[in-house]
DNA sequence: TTTTTTCCTGCATATTTATGCTTTATTATC
DNA sequence: GATAATAAAGCATAAATATGCAGGAAAAAA
């Protein structure tokens, strides 16, 4: 059956858009997207996909990727000396904008920059703004996705 | 109190040098050592230091440090590309000896150079033979014990 | 020193995850 | 198409892990 193969990257998908934080919260993601299996096959799916239960910057626990885990830990620093002072997102056609706190913008870039996420070419920062540059291939919500799970803080702050 | 200090440092070395498959496990190895605590505690002495329950290259269930865990996902291409081609380890002083199947060594060492291991300075390979340099500090047990975590293939054939 | 507060641990247990076994579905072979 | 072999999923439950609560030790404040 490839229902399977499906479900896997459907899985894959969740994991890294959404800090899951345990089986049964993935469980309801999948029922959402209309997958219905139960815990048994998650547990078995994750175990196939070497998908482990590792802790974030904030000491939660938090299925991750192989190696996502090391951006986990880089958070950290993204967390508590710049997230603070991420005050806004926009747009500007496929280009993002990350407003801060006045001379935090380079601080705050830089962290980003040590994330090297897939979905960011690079980044261009000045005082208080920083434009995000998309890689190919990714659109606007995939990148600020992306983005808002290293900032949590600034998902009330975006529209 | 600062026995937990000690604990938590004593967490880590077992943790670096042996697959820990669950806290049970690393209960017994504890109080081998002298640490007598209970479950809970180990618990919660994972999650103070980020270690995490990750899947190894064989798929087994293994805590690792925080970003140890790129090692293990590494230790795939170790395993099944270079490691069968290990044949035995001995030592010159404190210089470890990695004998190959003839023409594996330059792979073999790559894979090992890889792993940036902090017990390894660094490898000098030939055709079927590869020097481990052991950094300051670092005793020959150590380095192997470290090396058997990812060539375990060759537990069998070494002193 | 006494009091207060904070930290650490064990106990008991809830929560979470893994797995043996069985059933069902899929694929391969005849 | 029928049958055997393999893989996948469910069910029930075992195994493993996390945590609320309470007691006691250590540290800080008085």
């Amino acid at each position: 059956m490839q229902e399977k193969r499906e479900r896997q990257h459907k899985i894959e998908e969740i994991i890294r858009g959404h800090e899951i934080e345990s089986q049964e919260m993935l469980l309801k993601q999948l029922q959402e997207r209309g997958f219905h299996v139960n815990q048994s096959t998650l547990s078995r799916d994750l175990k196939d996909m070497r998908i482990g239960r590792v802790l974030n910057a904030r000491g939660e626990y938090v299925y991750a990727m192989p190696n996502e885990e090391i951006k986990e830990a880089l958070q950290i620093r993204l967390d508590q000396d710049a997230a603070c002072g991420c005050i806004g997102y926009e747009f500007s056609g496929n280009i993002g904008v990350l407003k801060t706190l006045p001379s935090y913008a380079q601080m705050v870039a830089l962290a980003i920059d040590k994330l090297s996420l897939p979905e960011i070419v690079g980044t261009l920062a000045g005082d208080d703004t920083i434009l995000i540059m998309p890689r190919d291939g990714y659109d606007r919500q995939t990148v600020k996705q992306s983005l808002l799970r290293y900032i949590p803080e600034l998902k009330e702050k975006v529209t």
